[in-house]
DNA sequence: GGCGCTCCTTGATCTGCATCAATGCAGAAG
DNA sequence: CTTCTGCATTGATGCAGATCAAGGAGCGCC
Protein backbone atom coordinates (compact mmCIF):
# COMPACT_ATOMS: atom_id res chain seq x y z
CA UNK A 1 0.00 0.00 0.00
CA UNK A 2 2.91 2.01 0.07
CA UNK A 3 4.70 4.53 -2.44
CA UNK A 4 7.72 2.05 -2.12
CA UNK A 5 5.84 -1.23 -2.42
CA UNK A 6 3.93 -0.16 -5.34
CA UNK A 7 3.76 2.70 -8.27
CA UNK A 8 6.86 3.88 -6.84
CA UNK A 9 8.68 0.67 -6.31
CA UNK A 10 12.10 2.29 -6.67
CA UNK A 11 14.79 2.77 -3.57
CA UNK A 12 16.72 5.48 -5.23
CA UNK A 13 13.52 7.45 -5.10
CA UNK A 14 13.32 7.00 -0.78
CA UNK A 15 14.28 10.24 -0.15
CA UNK A 16 13.02 12.35 -2.86
CA UNK A 17 10.32 11.56 -2.83
CA UNK A 18 7.55 10.28 -5.53
CA UNK A 19 7.68 11.58 -8.94
CA UNK A 20 4.50 10.84 -10.50
CA UNK A 21 3.48 12.34 -6.76
CA UNK A 22 5.19 15.38 -7.55
CA UNK A 23 4.52 16.03 -11.22
CA UNK A 24 1.31 15.48 -10.52
CA UNK A 25 0.90 17.56 -7.63
CA UNK A 26 2.64 20.33 -10.08
CA UNK A 27 -0.56 20.09 -12.69
CA UNK A 28 -2.99 20.61 -9.44
CA UNK A 29 -0.97 23.06 -7.83
CA UNK A 30 0.57 25.17 -10.37
CA UNK A 31 0.76 28.49 -8.70
CA UNK A 32 2.92 26.51 -6.19
CA UNK A 33 6.91 26.90 -6.18
CA UNK A 34 9.27 23.85 -6.02
CA UNK A 35 10.09 24.81 -3.14
CA UNK A 36 6.54 24.27 -1.89
CA UNK A 37 6.12 21.59 -3.68
CA UNK A 38 8.82 19.46 -2.10
CA UNK A 39 7.45 20.63 1.38
CA UNK A 40 3.82 19.20 0.24
CA UNK A 41 5.38 16.16 -0.85
CA UNK A 42 6.98 15.74 1.75
CA UNK A 43 3.75 15.82 3.83
CA UNK A 44 2.16 13.37 1.30
CA UNK A 45 2.11 9.73 1.29
CA UNK A 46 1.61 7.37 -2.16
CA UNK A 47 -0.71 4.77 -1.91
CA UNK A 48 -1.90 2.15 -4.12
CA UNK A 49 -5.18 0.18 -4.01
CA UNK A 50 -5.60 -2.64 -6.34
CA UNK A 51 -9.02 -2.95 -8.25
CA UNK A 52 -11.84 -3.31 -5.51
CA UNK A 53 -10.02 -2.51 -2.25
CA UNK A 54 -11.91 0.25 -0.11
CA UNK A 55 -9.83 3.29 0.37
CA UNK A 56 -12.35 4.57 3.02
CA UNK A 57 -15.90 3.46 4.40
CA UNK A 58 -19.06 6.31 4.67
CA UNK A 59 -18.98 7.62 8.54
CA UNK A 60 -16.19 6.07 9.26
CA UNK A 61 -13.43 8.84 11.03
CA UNK A 62 -11.89 10.77 8.15
CA UNK A 63 -7.95 9.95 8.75
CA UNK A 64 -6.94 11.83 5.11
CA UNK A 65 -7.65 13.30 2.03
CA UNK A 66 -6.21 12.02 -1.12
CA UNK A 67 -5.40 13.43 -4.32
CA UNK A 68 -5.65 10.66 -7.20
CA UNK A 69 -2.85 10.11 -9.30
CA UNK A 70 -3.74 6.87 -11.54
CA UNK A 71 -6.95 5.18 -12.14
CA UNK A 72 -10.74 5.67 -11.42
CA UNK A 73 -11.96 5.93 -8.15
CA UNK A 74 -16.20 5.12 -7.69
CA UNK A 75 -17.24 7.08 -4.70
CA UNK A 76 -21.38 6.29 -3.38
CA UNK A 77 -23.14 6.55 -0.74
CA UNK A 78 -25.85 3.71 0.81
CA UNK A 79 -28.80 2.73 2.50
CA UNK A 80 -29.38 0.95 4.99
CA UNK A 81 -31.31 -1.95 2.68
CA UNK A 82 -28.83 -1.53 0.36
CA UNK A 83 -29.68 0.78 -2.47
CA UNK A 84 -26.82 2.54 -3.24
CA UNK A 85 -25.69 5.95 -5.51
CA UNK A 86 -22.78 6.75 -6.79
CA UNK A 87 -22.20 10.41 -6.25
CA UNK A 88 -18.79 10.26 -8.71
CA UNK A 89 -15.94 9.02 -10.48
CA UNK A 90 -12.78 10.33 -9.17
CA UNK A 91 -9.88 10.26 -12.06
CA UNK A 92 -6.10 11.86 -11.58
CA UNK A 93 -5.74 14.87 -10.49
CA UNK A 94 -9.35 14.94 -8.17
CA UNK A 95 -9.23 15.28 -4.46
CA UNK A 96 -11.09 12.77 -2.05
CA UNK A 97 -12.78 13.50 1.28
CA UNK A 98 -12.26 17.63 1.28
CA UNK A 99 -16.12 17.78 2.30
CA UNK A 100 -15.55 15.36 5.19
CA UNK A 101 -15.91 16.94 8.76
CA UNK A 102 -15.17 14.41 11.00
CA UNK A 103 -16.47 11.26 9.20
CA UNK A 104 -16.24 10.67 5.68
CA UNK A 105 -19.46 11.35 3.82
CA UNK A 106 -19.29 8.73 1.71
CA UNK A 107 -17.50 5.33 0.58
CA UNK A 108 -15.09 4.96 -1.65
CA UNK A 109 -13.18 2.07 -3.58
CA UNK A 110 -10.58 1.53 -6.43
CA UNK A 111 -12.72 0.43 -9.75
CA UNK A 112 -9.06 -0.79 -11.55
CA UNK A 113 -5.78 -0.26 -10.34
CA UNK A 114 -5.56 3.25 -8.52
CA UNK A 115 -2.47 5.37 -6.71
CA UNK A 116 -3.19 8.31 -4.84
CA UNK A 117 -1.13 10.76 -2.63
CA UNK A 118 -2.90 10.95 1.31
CA UNK A 119 -2.19 13.77 3.44
CA UNK A 120 -3.32 13.45 7.11
CA UNK A 121 -5.87 15.31 8.21
CA UNK A 122 -3.51 17.06 10.75
CA UNK A 123 -1.03 17.71 7.55
CA UNK A 124 -4.11 18.67 5.38
CA UNK A 125 -5.16 21.23 8.00
CA UNK A 126 -1.52 22.68 8.75
CA UNK A 127 -1.46 22.98 4.54
CA UNK A 128 -3.94 24.74 4.12
CA UNK A 129 -3.64 27.29 6.76
CA UNK A 130 0.11 27.80 5.13
CA UNK A 131 -0.59 27.88 1.72
CA UNK A 132 -3.36 30.27 0.91
CA UNK A 133 -2.31 29.35 -3.14
CA UNK A 134 -3.08 25.92 -2.15
CA UNK A 135 -6.66 27.09 -0.16
CA UNK A 136 -7.66 28.91 -3.58
CA UNK A 137 -7.01 25.90 -5.76
CA UNK A 138 -8.92 23.72 -3.60
CA UNK A 139 -11.79 25.75 -3.00
CA UNK A 140 -11.82 26.40 -7.11
CA UNK A 141 -11.63 22.49 -6.95
CA UNK A 142 -14.80 22.29 -4.17
CA UNK A 143 -16.53 25.03 -6.51
CA UNK A 144 -16.19 22.87 -9.87
CA UNK A 145 -17.04 19.66 -7.89
CA UNK A 146 -20.26 21.57 -6.78
CA UNK A 147 -21.05 22.53 -10.38
CA UNK A 148 -20.59 18.75 -11.65
CA UNK A 149 -23.12 18.39 -8.08
CA UNK A 150 -25.57 20.43 -9.78
CA UNK A 151 -25.76 19.06 -13.22
CA UNK A 152 -25.85 15.69 -11.81
CA UNK A 153 -29.02 17.04 -9.76
CA UNK A 154 -30.50 18.04 -13.00
CA UNK A 155 -29.85 14.71 -14.98
CA UNK A 156 -31.45 12.46 -11.96
CA UNK A 157 -34.37 14.68 -11.19
CA UNK A 158 -35.55 15.72 -14.76
CA UNK A 159 -33.82 13.86 -17.79
CA UNK A 160 -34.78 10.43 -19.43
CA UNK A 161 -33.37 7.18 -19.45
CA UNK A 162 -31.62 7.49 -22.80
CA UNK A 163 -30.51 10.92 -22.06
CA UNK A 164 -28.68 10.31 -18.92
CA UNK A 165 -26.89 7.61 -20.47
CA UNK A 166 -25.87 10.08 -23.54
CA UNK A 167 -24.87 13.02 -21.02
CA UNK A 168 -23.08 9.73 -18.85
CA UNK A 169 -20.90 9.50 -22.67
CA UNK A 170 -19.92 12.72 -23.35
CA UNK A 171 -18.93 13.76 -19.95
CA UNK A 172 -16.37 10.36 -19.77
CA UNK A 173 -15.69 11.99 -23.00
CA UNK A 174 -14.87 15.13 -21.75
CA UNK A 175 -13.26 14.13 -19.04
CA UNK A 176 -10.50 11.81 -20.62
CA UNK A 177 -9.57 14.54 -22.80
CA UNK A 178 -8.75 16.82 -20.27
CA UNK A 179 -6.82 14.19 -18.71
CA UNK A 180 -4.93 14.38 -22.13
CA UNK A 181 -6.49 11.20 -23.82
CA UNK A 182 -9.17 12.42 -25.93
CA UNK A 183 -10.56 10.04 -28.40
CA UNK A 184 -14.10 9.13 -29.63
CA UNK A 185 -13.71 6.27 -27.78
CA UNK A 186 -14.59 6.52 -24.53
CA UNK A 187 -13.04 4.06 -21.73
CA UNK A 188 -15.45 2.64 -19.28
CA UNK A 189 -13.66 0.96 -16.40
CA UNK A 190 -16.48 0.72 -14.66
CA UNK A 191 -19.19 -1.96 -14.45
CA UNK A 192 -23.09 -1.89 -16.24
CA UNK A 193 -24.44 -1.87 -12.40
CA UNK A 194 -21.84 1.30 -11.33
CA UNK A 195 -23.25 3.19 -14.33
CA UNK A 196 -26.85 2.33 -13.30
CA UNK A 197 -25.76 3.10 -9.82
CA UNK A 198 -24.37 6.62 -10.69
CA UNK A 199 -27.60 7.33 -13.30
CA UNK A 200 -30.28 6.42 -10.85
CA UNK A 201 -31.26 3.41 -13.45
CA UNK A 202 -30.87 0.05 -13.34
CA UNK A 203 -28.51 -2.28 -14.92
CA UNK A 204 -31.15 -3.47 -17.49
CA UNK A 205 -32.18 -0.31 -18.07
CA UNK A 206 -28.60 0.77 -18.79
CA UNK A 207 -27.66 -2.72 -21.04
CA UNK A 208 -30.81 -1.95 -23.45
CA UNK A 209 -30.27 1.95 -23.34
CA UNK A 210 -27.01 0.95 -24.56
CA UNK A 211 -28.19 -1.93 -27.12
CA UNK A 212 -30.57 0.86 -28.18
CA UNK A 213 -27.81 3.78 -29.07
CA UNK A 214 -25.89 1.23 -30.78
CA UNK A 215 -28.98 0.20 -33.15
CA UNK A 216 -29.17 3.14 -33.90
CA UNK A 217 -25.50 3.50 -35.03
CA UNK A 218 -25.27 6.56 -31.99
CA UNK A 219 -22.75 4.04 -30.70
CA UNK A 220 -20.43 1.02 -31.30
CA UNK A 221 -20.03 -0.81 -28.06
CA UNK A 222 -16.61 -2.10 -27.91
CA UNK A 223 -14.28 -3.90 -25.25
CA UNK A 224 -14.13 -1.72 -21.46
CA UNK A 225 -15.98 1.17 -23.72
CA UNK A 226 -17.75 2.84 -26.04
CA UNK A 227 -17.24 4.27 -29.57
CA UNK A 228 -19.41 7.72 -30.12
CA UNK A 229 -20.55 7.59 -33.88
CA UNK A 230 -22.98 9.95 -33.65
CA UNK A 231 -21.47 13.10 -31.51
CA UNK A 232 -23.80 15.35 -33.35
CA UNK A 233 -27.22 13.74 -32.10
CA UNK A 234 -26.06 13.36 -28.82
CA UNK A 235 -24.90 16.92 -28.30
CA UNK A 236 -28.40 17.75 -29.22
CA UNK A 237 -30.24 15.49 -26.53
CA UNK A 238 -27.35 16.31 -23.90
CA UNK A 239 -28.16 20.25 -24.81
CA UNK A 240 -28.00 22.42 -21.91
CA UNK B 1 -33.37 47.72 -4.86
CA UNK B 2 -30.77 49.36 -2.61
CA UNK B 3 -30.08 49.13 0.73
CA UNK B 4 -31.07 52.30 1.62
CA UNK B 5 -34.69 52.37 0.26
CA UNK B 6 -35.45 48.71 1.76
CA UNK B 7 -34.59 46.82 4.59
CA UNK B 8 -32.05 49.56 5.95
CA UNK B 9 -34.72 52.43 5.14
CA UNK B 10 -33.00 54.92 8.02
CA UNK B 11 -31.17 57.79 6.96
CA UNK B 12 -28.99 57.35 10.41
CA UNK B 13 -26.96 54.12 8.97
CA UNK B 14 -26.41 55.67 5.71
CA UNK B 15 -22.67 56.06 6.58
CA UNK B 16 -22.58 53.23 8.81
CA UNK B 17 -22.97 50.59 6.34
CA UNK B 18 -26.64 48.71 6.78
CA UNK B 19 -26.87 47.34 9.75
CA UNK B 20 -28.88 43.94 9.86
CA UNK B 21 -25.77 42.83 6.83
CA UNK B 22 -23.32 43.76 9.25
CA UNK B 23 -24.58 41.23 11.65
CA UNK B 24 -25.56 38.53 9.51
CA UNK B 25 -21.77 39.11 8.44
CA UNK B 26 -20.07 38.56 11.48
CA UNK B 27 -22.26 35.57 12.22
CA UNK B 28 -20.71 34.20 9.24
CA UNK B 29 -17.22 35.20 9.33
CA UNK B 30 -16.98 34.74 12.84
CA UNK B 31 -13.32 34.92 12.54
CA UNK B 32 -13.16 38.00 11.25
CA UNK B 33 -12.21 41.41 13.36
CA UNK B 34 -14.68 44.57 13.54
CA UNK B 35 -11.95 46.45 11.16
CA UNK B 36 -11.87 43.94 8.44
CA UNK B 37 -15.98 43.42 8.70
CA UNK B 38 -16.26 47.43 8.33
CA UNK B 39 -13.92 47.02 5.30
CA UNK B 40 -15.92 44.00 3.84
CA UNK B 41 -19.02 45.50 4.60
CA UNK B 42 -17.85 48.71 2.39
CA UNK B 43 -17.37 46.65 -0.51
CA UNK B 44 -20.48 44.94 -0.13
CA UNK B 45 -24.11 46.29 -1.74
CA UNK B 46 -27.20 45.50 0.42
CA UNK B 47 -29.98 44.77 -2.33
CA UNK B 48 -33.28 43.74 -2.24
CA UNK B 49 -35.84 41.49 -3.80
CA UNK B 50 -39.66 41.23 -3.73
CA UNK B 51 -41.54 37.87 -4.37
CA UNK B 52 -40.38 36.21 -7.63
CA UNK B 53 -38.31 38.93 -8.85
CA UNK B 54 -35.21 37.54 -10.45
CA UNK B 55 -31.68 37.63 -8.70
CA UNK B 56 -29.50 36.68 -11.66
CA UNK B 57 -30.13 34.18 -14.78
CA UNK B 58 -28.33 31.04 -15.99
CA UNK B 59 -25.77 31.62 -18.15
CA UNK B 60 -25.80 35.54 -18.39
CA UNK B 61 -22.29 36.72 -17.41
CA UNK B 62 -21.80 36.57 -13.52
CA UNK B 63 -21.45 40.16 -12.32
CA UNK B 64 -22.00 39.54 -8.43
CA UNK B 65 -21.82 37.20 -5.40
CA UNK B 66 -24.27 37.56 -3.02
CA UNK B 67 -25.35 36.67 0.70
CA UNK B 68 -28.71 36.56 1.77
CA UNK B 69 -29.67 38.25 4.57
CA UNK B 70 -33.42 37.36 4.66
CA UNK B 71 -35.63 35.61 2.71
CA UNK B 72 -35.61 32.92 0.52
CA UNK B 73 -34.22 31.92 -3.08
CA UNK B 74 -35.08 29.41 -5.13
CA UNK B 75 -31.95 28.30 -7.42
CA UNK B 76 -32.58 26.15 -10.29
CA UNK B 77 -31.47 25.20 -13.84
CA UNK B 78 -34.00 24.96 -17.01
CA UNK B 79 -33.66 22.36 -19.81
CA UNK B 80 -34.40 23.89 -23.62
CA UNK B 81 -37.58 22.12 -23.60
CA UNK B 82 -38.64 24.29 -19.87
CA UNK B 83 -38.65 21.28 -17.65
CA UNK B 84 -36.69 22.62 -14.36
CA UNK B 85 -34.59 21.02 -11.85
CA UNK B 86 -34.90 23.02 -8.32
CA UNK B 87 -30.95 22.87 -7.08
CA UNK B 88 -31.50 24.20 -4.17
CA UNK B 89 -33.41 27.25 -1.70
CA UNK B 90 -30.60 29.25 -0.04
CA UNK B 91 -31.39 30.74 3.26
CA UNK B 92 -30.12 33.46 5.52
CA UNK B 93 -26.58 32.86 5.43
CA UNK B 94 -26.31 31.11 2.32
CA UNK B 95 -23.81 32.41 -0.62
CA UNK B 96 -24.47 32.47 -4.12
CA UNK B 97 -22.93 32.41 -6.89
CA UNK B 98 -19.48 30.71 -5.63
CA UNK B 99 -19.47 27.93 -8.31
CA UNK B 100 -19.44 30.60 -11.26
CA UNK B 101 -16.62 30.97 -13.46
CA UNK B 102 -17.67 33.72 -16.11
CA UNK B 103 -21.21 33.08 -15.98
CA UNK B 104 -23.96 31.87 -13.43
CA UNK B 105 -24.76 28.05 -13.50
CA UNK B 106 -28.05 28.64 -12.71
CA UNK B 107 -30.62 30.60 -12.22
CA UNK B 108 -32.31 32.49 -8.96
CA UNK B 109 -34.99 34.39 -7.92
CA UNK B 110 -36.53 35.24 -4.65
CA UNK B 111 -39.57 32.68 -3.10
CA UNK B 112 -40.69 36.02 -0.76
CA UNK B 113 -39.12 39.20 0.03
CA UNK B 114 -35.52 38.51 0.02
CA UNK B 115 -32.46 40.96 0.90
CA UNK B 116 -28.68 40.40 0.06
CA UNK B 117 -25.26 41.71 0.15
CA UNK B 118 -24.07 41.77 -3.53
CA UNK B 119 -20.29 41.45 -4.12
CA UNK B 120 -19.05 42.87 -7.30
CA UNK B 121 -17.05 40.35 -8.64
CA UNK B 122 -13.52 42.42 -8.34
CA UNK B 123 -14.47 43.06 -4.97
CA UNK B 124 -15.12 39.71 -4.75
CA UNK B 125 -11.86 38.55 -5.53
CA UNK B 126 -9.95 40.99 -4.04
CA UNK B 127 -11.54 40.18 -0.64
CA UNK B 128 -10.58 36.55 -1.35
CA UNK B 129 -7.16 37.47 -1.81
CA UNK B 130 -6.77 39.34 0.88
CA UNK B 131 -8.59 37.78 3.44
CA UNK B 132 -7.47 34.14 4.28
CA UNK B 133 -9.62 34.20 7.16
CA UNK B 134 -13.16 34.69 4.73
CA UNK B 135 -11.59 31.98 2.12
CA UNK B 136 -11.64 29.63 4.27
CA UNK B 137 -15.45 30.17 5.45
CA UNK B 138 -16.11 30.18 2.00
CA UNK B 139 -14.36 27.10 1.62
CA UNK B 140 -16.16 25.44 4.19
CA UNK B 141 -19.64 26.74 2.98
CA UNK B 142 -18.88 25.40 -0.96
CA UNK B 143 -17.83 21.69 0.79
CA UNK B 144 -21.00 22.00 2.90
CA UNK B 145 -23.04 22.97 -0.25
CA UNK B 146 -21.10 19.99 -1.61
CA UNK B 147 -22.55 17.42 0.96
CA UNK B 148 -25.77 18.35 1.04
CA UNK B 149 -25.79 18.30 -3.37
CA UNK B 150 -24.42 14.36 -2.45
CA UNK B 151 -27.76 13.70 -0.12
CA UNK B 152 -29.47 15.65 -2.75
CA UNK B 153 -28.53 12.91 -5.51
CA UNK B 154 -29.32 9.85 -3.33
CA UNK B 155 -32.71 11.05 -2.72
CA UNK B 156 -33.38 12.17 -6.92
CA UNK B 157 -31.69 9.06 -7.74
CA UNK B 158 -32.54 6.63 -5.36
CA UNK B 159 -35.57 7.12 -3.11
CA UNK B 160 -39.36 6.64 -3.23
CA UNK B 161 -41.51 9.91 -3.58
CA UNK B 162 -42.80 9.74 -0.17
CA UNK B 163 -38.93 9.12 0.90
CA UNK B 164 -38.09 12.20 -0.75
CA UNK B 165 -41.15 14.28 0.51
CA UNK B 166 -39.94 13.26 4.17
CA UNK B 167 -36.56 13.89 3.97
CA UNK B 168 -37.13 17.18 2.43
CA UNK B 169 -39.65 18.21 5.50
CA UNK B 170 -36.79 16.72 8.26
CA UNK B 171 -34.17 18.68 6.26
CA UNK B 172 -36.03 22.29 5.97
CA UNK B 173 -37.44 21.64 10.08
CA UNK B 174 -33.08 21.19 10.64
CA UNK B 175 -32.32 24.78 8.40
CA UNK B 176 -34.96 26.15 10.23
CA UNK B 177 -33.37 25.25 13.70
CA UNK B 178 -30.25 26.20 12.46
CA UNK B 179 -31.26 30.32 11.87
CA UNK B 180 -32.57 30.21 15.72
CA UNK B 181 -36.33 29.12 14.43
CA UNK B 182 -36.68 25.65 16.06
CA UNK B 183 -40.25 24.78 15.70
CA UNK B 184 -42.89 21.63 15.04
CA UNK B 185 -44.02 23.45 12.69
CA UNK B 186 -41.93 23.61 9.65
CA UNK B 187 -42.70 26.79 7.63
CA UNK B 188 -43.06 26.21 3.50
CA UNK B 189 -42.86 29.39 1.98
CA UNK B 190 -42.12 28.08 -1.79
CA UNK B 191 -45.00 26.38 -4.17
CA UNK B 192 -46.08 22.74 -4.46
CA UNK B 193 -44.12 22.96 -7.93
CA UNK B 194 -41.07 24.63 -6.11
CA UNK B 195 -41.20 21.63 -3.90
CA UNK B 196 -41.91 18.96 -6.76
CA UNK B 197 -39.12 20.62 -9.29
CA UNK B 198 -36.32 20.33 -6.00
CA UNK B 199 -37.25 16.35 -5.78
CA UNK B 200 -37.71 15.33 -9.39
CA UNK B 201 -41.23 14.95 -8.77
CA UNK B 202 -44.71 16.10 -10.41
CA UNK B 203 -46.66 18.80 -8.34
CA UNK B 204 -49.29 15.78 -8.54
CA UNK B 205 -46.94 13.37 -6.74
CA UNK B 206 -46.14 15.84 -3.81
CA UNK B 207 -49.62 16.74 -3.50
CA UNK B 208 -50.66 12.99 -3.14
CA UNK B 209 -47.97 12.71 -0.89
CA UNK B 210 -48.69 15.32 1.49
CA UNK B 211 -52.39 14.07 1.48
CA UNK B 212 -51.24 10.63 2.35
CA UNK B 213 -48.85 11.19 5.07
CA UNK B 214 -51.92 13.59 6.46
CA UNK B 215 -53.95 10.55 6.68
CA UNK B 216 -51.30 9.23 8.12
CA UNK B 217 -51.05 11.80 10.93
CA UNK B 218 -47.39 11.66 10.46
CA UNK B 219 -47.76 15.66 9.37
CA UNK B 220 -50.48 18.57 9.56
CA UNK B 221 -51.14 20.57 6.73
CA UNK B 222 -50.87 24.11 8.07
CA UNK B 223 -51.19 27.68 5.73
CA UNK B 224 -47.57 28.05 4.43
CA UNK B 225 -46.04 24.89 6.00
CA UNK B 226 -46.63 21.59 7.87
CA UNK B 227 -46.54 20.38 11.64
CA UNK B 228 -44.64 17.51 12.08
CA UNK B 229 -46.75 15.01 14.05
CA UNK B 230 -44.62 12.20 13.64
CA UNK B 231 -41.26 12.95 13.63
CA UNK B 232 -39.84 9.44 14.62
CA UNK B 233 -41.20 7.26 12.00
CA UNK B 234 -40.15 10.15 9.70
CA UNK B 235 -36.78 9.53 10.88
CA UNK B 236 -36.86 6.00 10.13
CA UNK B 237 -37.67 6.49 6.97
CA UNK B 238 -35.54 8.95 6.09
CA UNK B 239 -32.38 7.13 7.59
CA UNK B 240 -28.93 7.06 6.85
C1' DG C 1 -72.05 39.61 -5.09
C1' DG C 2 -69.63 37.72 -9.48
C1' DC C 3 -65.54 37.14 -12.13
C1' DG C 4 -60.93 35.96 -13.14
C1' DC C 5 -56.78 34.20 -11.60
C1' DT C 6 -53.52 31.18 -9.41
C1' DC C 7 -52.60 27.39 -6.79
C1' DC C 8 -53.87 23.03 -4.95
C1' DT C 9 -56.24 18.64 -4.76
C1' DT C 10 -58.33 14.52 -6.50
C1' DG C 11 -59.55 10.93 -9.81
C1' DA C 12 -58.75 8.08 -14.14
C1' DT C 13 -55.61 6.38 -17.18
C1' DC C 14 -51.12 5.67 -19.21
C1' DT C 15 -46.23 4.53 -19.56
C1' DG C 16 -41.24 4.35 -18.68
C1' DC C 17 -38.64 2.10 -16.06
C1' DA C 18 -38.28 -1.53 -12.40
C1' DT C 19 -38.72 -6.15 -11.40
C1' DC C 20 -38.62 -10.94 -12.30
C1' DA C 21 -36.68 -14.56 -14.93
C1' DA C 22 -33.90 -16.79 -18.29
C1' DT C 23 -30.08 -17.08 -21.24
C1' DG C 24 -25.47 -15.87 -23.06
C1' DC C 25 -20.60 -15.41 -22.65
C1' DA C 26 -15.90 -14.93 -21.28
C1' DG C 27 -12.26 -15.76 -18.13
C1' DA C 28 -10.65 -18.76 -14.08
C1' DA C 29 -10.30 -23.07 -11.93
C1' DG C 30 -10.23 -27.86 -12.13
C1' DC D 1 -11.82 -30.23 -22.35
C1' DT D 2 -15.78 -29.03 -18.70
C1' DT D 3 -17.66 -26.54 -15.07
C1' DC D 4 -18.09 -22.56 -12.38
C1' DT D 5 -18.70 -17.79 -11.51
C1' DG D 6 -19.50 -13.09 -12.39
C1' DC D 7 -21.08 -9.91 -15.52
C1' DA D 8 -24.16 -8.51 -19.48
C1' DT D 9 -28.06 -9.02 -22.39
C1' DT D 10 -32.82 -9.96 -23.52
C1' DG D 11 -37.73 -10.86 -22.79
C1' DA D 12 -42.19 -10.80 -20.05
C1' DT D 13 -44.73 -8.57 -16.68
C1' DG D 14 -45.81 -5.14 -12.97
C1' DC D 15 -46.20 -0.84 -10.79
C1' DA D 16 -44.87 3.89 -9.04
C1' DG D 17 -45.32 7.92 -10.55
C1' DA D 18 -46.42 10.75 -14.87
C1' DT D 19 -49.97 12.53 -17.56
C1' DC D 20 -54.54 14.01 -18.55
C1' DA D 21 -58.64 16.03 -16.85
C1' DA D 22 -61.77 18.04 -13.71
C1' DG D 23 -63.02 20.36 -9.88
C1' DG D 24 -62.27 23.18 -5.49
C1' DA D 25 -60.41 27.11 -2.57
C1' DG D 26 -58.50 31.47 -1.61
C1' DC D 27 -58.07 36.21 -3.06
C1' DG D 28 -57.93 40.57 -5.35
C1' DC D 29 -60.78 43.41 -8.25
C1' DC D 30 -64.75 45.48 -10.45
Amino acid sequence: MDCQQAACGNDSRRESGCLACKVRLASVCASLSVEELAELNALSHHTSFDAKETVFVQDHPAHSVYNIIEGMVRLYKLLPDGRRQIIGFALPGDFLGLAMRDAFGFSADAVDSVSACAFSRSAYASLVNAKPHLLRRLHEFATHELTLAQEQMMLLGRRSAEERVICFLLTMRDRWAKLGKPSVTVPLPMSRQDIADFLGLTIETVSRTFTKLAKDKTILIVPDGVRLLNTDHMEVVAAA
